[in-house]
Order: C-alpha cells, then sequence, then structure tokens
DNA sequence: CTAGAGCGCTCG
DNA sequence: GTACGAGCGCTCTAGC
C-alpha cells in the first residue's frame, strides 16, 4: 500500500448527483420479476461503469472514493431552520432505490462513504483538503457549483457527462470571479433551491461584480455606505447578519470527523463474481453482458422471470420464515437507537402500535414494534403494567424491561417524522392517529391494506390477518389468545411482555413482508396512481377530520329519546291490545306468527329460515286493511331512532373533547366509496321529517356554523357522461330537471304538464339504471306490475339507446376481464361475473353500478385530497363526509369565502385527469346545526 | 355466557 | 330469486 502524497491522484464522486442524474435521464423501469423500481440503479451503474472505462490510462485515479449524503438534518438546520426547506419530496420509487447505489457502488468494488449529519459536498471538501495537503492531485466528478470553492491547487473538477474538466480559469469562466470568491458570490445571490436566502435583490451577476470590486464579502459589507445604489446599499446594510448566516450555509466544512483515511480509499480492482452477481440480482442483462466482455468473463444468466398471474397466491420468495421466538424485547435507549439507524440506512421501516383499545381517541399507548428486514423485527415495550404477583418479566423489575415512554418517544420522533424514511404499516390511519396524541406526525407512509384495496378490491378483504395467510401462507399470533375475550378480556398493556414481543413484533414483519410482495404489484396492476394519488394521501386528511369531531348537543339526545320513549311505551300497549296477547314488538318473529298465524292475516310469506317476512314493504301493504302493522311501523321507526340515534349517538361523544369521533374505513366499500364506523355518521336520518330532527343535535359551537357542499345528480351526470348520452348531456349542461325531462322523452309528456306521479316513475328509472335495473326491481320499487315495469324499461332503452350499450359493454368487459375500472383508473374485480346461478345476476349488477358509483367516490375523494390547502387561510374545518356531501365547520364571518373555496374545488375535482362532458355543481347550506345546513 | 347469523332500518 | 353501496341495533340460536 502506498501512503497518500505527492504523486497520488485521487477522485472523488458526488454519489447523490448521480444517483439524481441518472432517475432523470433514464424511464421508470421496474426489474421484471417483481416490478421493483431500478431505473435509477441501472443508471447509476451505467455511470460508474463509463466512470471506470474511462479513467484508465496515464490520468487514472490512485485513490477514489463516491461519496453520499446521509441524513436530512445537518449542521446547516441548525444555523437555519429553513435550510432546504423548499425542496421537494424525494420520488415514491427513487427511495427504495438509495441504498441499492450504496450496494451497486460496493459492488464495483468502490470505497462507499457517508456520515451522518453532513453533506457529501462537506465530506468532498474535507477529503479534497487532506489530499491538497498532502501533496496530491484530486478531480472532483460532480457539476455540483457549490463545490467550486474547492477548486484550485491540485484541485479540479470534472462533469463527467460533459467530460469537461474546470480548474480555476474555468470557475473564474463560469462566476466572474476566482474559487476562493465563489462562497461570498453565493452567500449574497443565494439559492432558491437550497433557500440559502442571501442579499434580496442582488442575483449571481452583481454579486459577482460587487465581489471582483470588493476583493472580499467582509470588505464589501465593511464598506457598504460606499455604494452608490440606494436599494443595494440598505439591503447590503440591514441585511448584513442574513447574509452572513448565508455564507456559513455555502461555505464547505473542510474539517468534518472522519473514520476513515485517503489511503483506505485506495483503488482496488473489481471482484468479477462479486460485481457481475449484483447486476444479475438487478436483472441488468444488457448491462451485466457489457461489463462481463469488459472483465474477460462470462456473463451471468438471469432467468426470464414469467409474469406472475395477477390475482394468484404469491408467496414472497427465499424469505426466512416467521418465528416469533427470534424477535427482540428492546430495553434501552442504546437498543433502540440501533433499529433507529438500521432504518434510517434502508430508508424504510415497518412500525406497529399496541394500544389498551381499538379507539385512537381514547387508547393509550403500550408499545411499538419495528421491522427493516423480513424476519428481523423488534417490540419497545412503552406502557405494560405489572400483572398480579409482579411476575410479568420473570421475576424482573419493569423500569429494567420498559423504558422511560418520554425517552423513547424522543427517540423515536425524528425516525417517524423523517421525509427521507419511509413508515410502512397495514391502516397507518391508527397508528397515525394514536402518535399525533403523543406529538408525532408520522410521514411518509406506505399502507399495505391501501396497497391491496387498490390492487383486488372486490377479490377478498384486506386485514392484516387475511393478507398474511394468502401472501405469506401465515397465520399470525390471534389477539385474543392473549386478550382473551368477553368479560375476562384484558387490555395489551396487561399482557406480559415476553408474549407482547411475539405478537406485536410478528405485526411489523408481517407488515414488512406483505409489502415487499404486494408494492410492487401497484406497477404491474397499472394502479400505482390510484394507490398514489386516491387511497393514500386520504390518510392524514381523514385523520384530521376524525380527531377533529363534529360537536353533538347531548341534551338535545337526550330530550328526544325521553319523547321517544314515552310514545313508544303508548303504542306498545295499543299493539298488544290489538294482539290480545303481550309479545316483543321488536322480535320479528313474534310479531309474524301473530300477524299471521294468530290473526290469520293472508299473504305470509316465510324465509329461507322458516319465519315470516315483516319488513316494512310487508307492513305497509297490510297496513290498509289493519290497524296493528300501521302501528308496529310508527313503533320501528321510534325504535330505530331511539337505539341507534339518540341513545347510541350519546355513548359516542367523547368526554374529553365534548365531540363525535367517527372513523372512516377508506378500503371498507369495494367501489371506492368510504364508510363510516363507530358511529356511522352517514347514516343520521333525513328523508322522514321526525328522523331529521336528529341533526338538530349536530351544532356548531359558539360563534361558528355549520356550511354542507354536496354534489348535484353526481351519478346520473357521470351515467350520462359514460354512456355518451347526448340527451342527459344536454338537460345538464343547461340545468334542467332531470327526472322530469326524462319523464317528457319517455312518456311524451311536455315539460310544463308534467305530474308529480309521471316524475316520480321517471326518477325511479333513472336510479334504477344506475343501480343495474331490472323488471323485477323496478315493479317492486314502484309497486306496479312486473310486466308494466318491463315496459317502461323497454321503452327507456329505446329513448336512451347509450344506455343499454353502456351496460352491455359493461357487463362484456367484466366477463372478459373479471374487473370493471372507473374514469380515475380505480379497479374494482367482480369475481362472480362468470359464476352459474343466481349469484351472477348480482355481479352483473354490481358491475353495471360499481364504475359509476366508484368514479363518483373518486371524484370527492380528490376534493377532499385538495381541500386542506384550499382553505388552508380560512378559519374552517372539514369535518364529515357522506358520499356526495362535505360538512364544514366555519367562523360565522368566513362562511361565504370558504363555500366559494370549497365550491371551486369539488366542482373542479376531476380536472385535470378526465374532463367530463357535464358540468358537476354544487350545492350550499348553512346554519347552526346539521339539519339547517343540509 | 358468548359469538354470529338474520332481520330490519338508516343513509347516498 | 333480484334493484347498487354501506353500518348497526336487536333478537334468537348454536355451541362452549
Amino acid at each position: 500500500m502506498t501512503q497518500f502524497g505527492k504523486g497520488c491522484h485521487l477522485h472523488l464522486i458526488d454519489g447523490s448527483a448521480f444517483i439524481f442524474r441518472a432517475y432523470h435521464a433514464l424511464p421508470p423501469l421496474t426489474r421484471k420479476s417483481d416490478g421493483l423500481p431500478i431505473g435509477a440503479v441501472a443508471g447509476f451503474c451505467n455511470m460508474l461503469q463509463k466512470y471506470v472505462e474511462d479513467s484508465s490510462g496515464p490520468e487514472a485515479p490512485t485513490h477514489v472514493a463516491v461519496i453520499f449524503d446521509k441524513g436530512s438534518h445537518t449542521f446547516r438546520n441548525d444555523l437555519y431552520d429553513l435550510y432546504k426547506a423548499n425542496r421537494e419530496a424525494m420520488p415514491e420509487d427513487l427511495r427504495p432505490q438509495i441504498p441499492l447505489t450504496r450496494r451497486a457502488t460496493e459492488a464495483f468494488n468502490i470505497a462507499c462513504k457517508e456520515l451522518e449529519g453532513y453533506e457529501a459536498d462537506d465530506i468532498i471538501a474535507t477529503l479534497a483538503c487532506q489530499a491538497r495537503e498532502a501533496g496530491g492531485r484530486v478531480t472532483i466528478i460532480s457539476s455540483d457549483k457549490d463545490l467550486m470553492q474547492l477548486v484550485g491547487d491540485g484541485v479540479e473538477m470534472l462533469d463527467a457527462m460533459k467530460n469537461r474538466r474546470i480548474d480555476r480559469d474555468g470557475v473564474f469562466e463560469k462566476f466572474g470571479v476566482w474559487p476562493e470568491q465563489v462562497v461570498d458570490v453565493q452567500a449574497l445571490a443565494g439559492d432558491s433551491v437550497d433557500n440559502v436566502p442571501g442579499a434580496p435583490g442582488i442575483g449571481i451577476k452583481t454579486a459577482a461584480q460587487l465581489i471582483s470590486e470588493y476583493g472580499t464579502l467582509e470588505a464589501l459589507l465593511d464598506r457598504a455606505a460606499e455604494i452608490k445604489q440606494p436599494k443595494r446599499r440598505e439591503t447590503l446594510i440591514e441585511k448584513r447578519a442574513q447574509i452572513e448566516m448565508s455564507k456559513r450555509l455555502v461555505q464547505l466544512d473542510c474539517a468534518t470527523p472522519l473514520d476513515f483515511t485517503l489511503d483506505d480509499l485506495e483503488v482496488r480492482e473489481p471482484d468479477p463474481q462479486r460485481l457481475l452477481t449484483f447486476l444479475a440480482e438487478m436483472e441488468f442483462r444488457t448491462l451485466s453482458k457489457r461489463i462481463a466482455d469488459a472483465l474477460g468473463t462470462e456473463p451471468p444468466v438471469i432467468a426470464e422471470a414469467p409474469q406472475a398471474a395477477e390475482g394468484a397466491p404469491e408467496t414472497a420468495p427465499d424469505l426466512p420464515a416467521i418465528d416469533p421466538e427470534g424477535y427482540v424485547w428492546v430495553r434501552d435507549a442504546a437498543e433502540l437507537a440501533a433499529w433507529i439507524a438500521e432504518a434510517r440506512d434502508l430508508g424504510w421501516v415497518a412500525v406497529d402500535t399496541e394500544t389498551t383499545g381499538l379507539n385512537e381517541m381514547t387508547c393509550d399507548l403500550v408499545g411499538v414494534s419495528l421491522c427493516c428486514v423480513a424476519g428481523r423485527a423488534c417490540y419497545i415495550p412503552l406502557g405494560h403494567k405489572l400483572g398480579q404477583g409482579g411476575d410479568l418479566f420473570g421475576g424482573g423489575d419493569l423500569a429494567e424491561g420498559q423504558m422511560p415512554l418520554q425517552q423513547a418517544l424522543d427517540l423515536l420522533k425524528p425516525l417517524l417524522e423523517d421525509p427521507a424514511v419511509l413508515k410502512i404499516g397495514q391502516n397507518m390511519k391508527y397508528d397515525a392517529k394514536v402518535l399525533a396524541r403523543y406529538g408525532i406526525a408520522v410521514a411518509p407512509i406506505d399502507d399495505t391494506m391501501l396497497i391491496s384495496y387498490a390492487l383486488h378490491a372486490g377479490m377478498h378483504g384486506h386485514g392484516m390477518d387475511a393478507l398474511s395467510e394468502r401472501y405469506l401462507s401465515h397465520t399470525p399470533i390471534p389477539i385474543k389468545s392473549l386478550l382473551g375475550s368477553g368479560k375476562s378480556q384484558i387490555t395489551f398493556a396487561e399482557v406480559p411482555i415476553a408474549e407482547a414481543v411475539k405478537y406485536a413484533a410478528e405485526d411489523a414483519d408481517i407488515t414488512l413482508r406483505l409489502w415487499q410482495v404486494l408494492k410492487p404489484r401497484l406497477h404491474r396492476a397499472h394502479v400505482t396512481r390510484v394507490y398514489e394519488g386516491l387511497e393514500r394521501p386520504l390518510v392524514p386528511v381523514l385523520a384530521q377530520m376524525e380527531m377533529h369531531g363534529v360537536q353533538v348537543d347531548r341534551a338535545t339526545l337526550s330530550r328526544m329519546s325521553g319523547a321517544f320513549a314515552q310514545k313508544m311505551a303508548q303504542l306498545e300497549e295499543e299493539i298488544h291490545a290489538l294482539a290480545g296477547e303481550t309479545f316483543n314488538v321488536g322480535s320479528p318473529k313474534q310479531l309474524g306468527e301473530i300477524l299471521f298465524d294468530k290473526m290469520g292475516i293472508e299473504g305470509g310469506k316465510k324465509g329461507k329460515t322458516g319465519a315470516y317476512a315483516t319488513g316494512a314493504d310487508v307492513l305497509e301493504d297490510l297496513a290498509t286493511e289493519h290497524e296493528l302493522p300501521a302501528r308496529v311501523l310508527d313503533w320501528r321507526q321510534l325504535s330505530k331512532l331511539k337505539s341507534t340515534y339518540t341513545d347510541a349517538l350519546q355513548e359516542h361523544i367523547n368526554p374529553e373533547t365534548g365531540r363525535v369521533h367517527t372513523s372512516y374505513s377508506i378500503a371498507g366499500a369495494n367501489t371506492g366509496r368510504l364508510a363510516s364506523t363507530e358511529p356511522n355518521l352517514q347514516n343520521i336520518p333525513v328523508r322522514s321529517e321526525e328522523g331529521r330532527r336528529i341533526r338538530e343535535a349536530f351544532v356548531a359551537p359558539e360563534g361558528k356554523l355549520l356550511v354542507s357542499l354536496d354534489y348535484s345528480q353526481i351519478e346520473l351526470r357521470i351515467l350520462a357522461h359514460m354512456a355518451q348520452i347526448d340527451a342527459l348531456k344536454e338537460a345538464f349542461r343547461d340545468g334542467q330537471d332531470i327526472h322530469a325531462m326524462t319523464a317528457s322523452e319517455m312518456f311524451g309528456v311536455p315539460m310544463d304538464q308534467m305530474t308529480s306521479e309521471v316524475r316520480r316513475r321517471a326518477k325511479a328509472i333513472n336510479f334504477g339504471v344506475i343501480y343495474g335495473i331490472s323488471g323485477f326491481g323496478l315493479a317492486r320499487n314502484l309497486r306496479i306490475p312486473r310486466g308494466e315495469a318491463q315496459a317502461f324499461i323497454d321503452r327507456y332503452f329505446e329513448r336512451f339507446p347509450g344506455i343499454k350499450t353502456y351496460m352491455d359493454d359493461t357487463i362484456a368487459f367484466a366477463k372478459a376481464h373479471d374487473r370493471v375500472e372507473t374514469l380515475f383508473g380505480r379497479v374494482i374485480h367482480t369475481p362472480e361475473i362468470n359464476a352459474k346461478g343466481p349469484q351472477s345476476g348480482f355481479a352483473r349488477r354490481a358491475a353495471i353500478n360499481a364504475p359509476i358509483q366508484g368514479t363518483a367516490a373518486d371524484i370527492i375523494r380528490r376534493a377532499m385530497i385538495r381541500m386542506p390547502e384550499a382553505i388552508r387561510d380560512l378559519p374552517a374545518k372539514m369535518l364529515l363526509q357522506v358520499h356526495d356531501e362535505l360538512l364544514f365547520e366555519v367562523e360565522e364571518d368566513a362562511v361565504e369565502p370558504l363555500i366559494a373555496a370549497a365550491r371551486e374545488v369539488m366542482e373542479a375535482a376531476a380536472e385535470p385527469v378526465v374532463k367530463l362532458d357535464v358540468p358537476l355543481i354544487v350545492d350550499a347550506g348553512q346554519g347552526r346545526s346539521w339539519a339547517e345546513a343540509h
């Protein structure tokens, strides 16, 4: 080994610049076998190979290293917290490639260096200074102008793409000043990319002119009073501190604490075996061949990976078995720090939280599990309690097995908020909400549940247990085996930590494996844009809405509940009297027996369980002849309102916030709709007068109002567009009454002579079409003979032939592909479409409905995702979504601007991806309560 | 005693 | 035997 010194030549390659250049130069290539994005890695390897080939001969380096950035926080952020605050987030498909470029560098047997908290530029500066002092030559391979300050005294830059060397004269040519003055020029001019402020109003040109005139920045600032231009003079005097700070930001650090020396960077011969193995793993066929030729060996054989059939069960290849015994119990800060470092290194980590309950708003954090590499996962217990006998830790002490909560949060927060580390979870909205209550804003995220949903909506469920069975052939430890069930159920805090480690860490391990299996499939299934544009961005939006909650007035509900109870008791007495005996009015079974057996009413029909049907439609028919069923209908309405709304809703008022916090499931409905649970706030009564009064309990706090905006006839508009029905499209463009227009067209009744009955029928048909109309269904809905209903449908198809075509085409597509799609590319699988028997009828109607309902769902999702930014400056909060309606809480004097801003977003939500042939119209209302606003 | 199916009703 | 998509409260029963 030669000591670095005179005669030595050091090459320093700016690795990050290579990566970005490679990424932007190539199309988004993916690895064939699994869809892993590898475009940047391919470009990076190409550039390295070209570098190796070009750097032989007399100018060959004796020492070389590729230098990378590491960590998002550097000493510059301590100087100025907005440093690089403008930079855009790393592209989604680039992040997983960063660690691969490190591996590529090592495969080429080139030293690969980085240092936590330092930019590559600082390491390059330090090495260049060291090499210069040792009397050697240095070539910096980069085109970054920030590095030009280092040029001179044997240090040169090389722009690898243009193959142009830059020496002192080159720098002067570019900047108009010498390298040692470059920092001063940059400090004055600032840099918008890195968000270096500089002196406002002074650009590169002026800065160079000033520096060459005064020599140095310090001289210029000291003599600023001499400047003739008044504006410039004032800026230099007033912004002196800002300019001096800018200088410290652009000045490279030549004394970074490196744990290696120049001698460690001596050029090494590549190891052909190692390099070619890596290239084969990346499945670079052309590059492998080229490099094998250059090395004088045979290229590796890369199997043509057969494209796995989409939807076929596919297990993760070559992963270690899932073994809960092998997981790690993290007990102290040092151990946790090691896991965090690994996550930082890789750029991703699977995260799972354990809590005392299922309600994110009220539960407590009990522990966190992490997993970066399949098979290696840990659990950090934080809130476990001692069990009876204090034997949770095999006789150990709680403090020895569990680190303090705040200490762990302080360590985890920077990781979980690090924009350079992807946090992977299963149903991340849950974990994000829990962590938000502990002051951690988790981002960026990936969610295996949502990936599965984007891929396979309609095909199967997306819970972790189901996904684990399906894709990993593994049954996770059932939570019940830890918590028990029923009234002897315990919380996770009471689970012995040794058991908790197995369960919790396994969840993180499984999540990571699912991510590795499912994420690459997004590209293959062409749903990356759906996932990244319609599913994932909704997580933070919904989390915010849910955490904010809606104010519900307990007293109003309580008063109504009392009134309902009184009326119900009265009705119950009447019903019992009419029946001649007491029975449970709430039991359909007992009611059926009273009506059809005891009272002998004709027409009782038994269902498959042998019980009489006593649904509202049946009772309504009977009510014309009999008193009892009429009273039961009244009783049922009150019973429903009382139990589901006035009573149950009160239980959901959060004692801390005094508000109701629903939870939206993003992957609940197959069509892309959201589903609201615990409580369901998407089915609060509105159709009946009595029911609507429930909405009087949904109120705005003092000084605020509720504002409701809803899409008018959005599904029919989408139908008009998708099925290309000119008459409907025109009617919507002209703002006509769409049902009346349909009736007029079908029955030949002029619009000005339209009766409500004719309009009602047309309306039923319009909705029927959206639901995949059938003669039977329409007949039942309109209570007309089936033949008559069929005649209406025939007439409808005749007047609007596009509808029939749309329906037939949709069915044909579904039969051919087992799926249908929305206008935005959302895929809804229809596995039963080719089945025999009655289920094919269900599947056919669902297939007709799904693109329409799903497109409407996509549109309001897009509006919701854009909404926070659009109303950012208004004192308003988005609270609820009810499929085609958004409910806001707004300060009284901001109602009009809120309506204007929200309406604009909603009406333009389809654009620019889809240009609808019909306008989207949004109606708005406002009031103290939801009853008034709707 | 508990879990789950079935019924019925609420919404878009 | 049938309108599409959801969630939830109540009753009743099967099974521990």
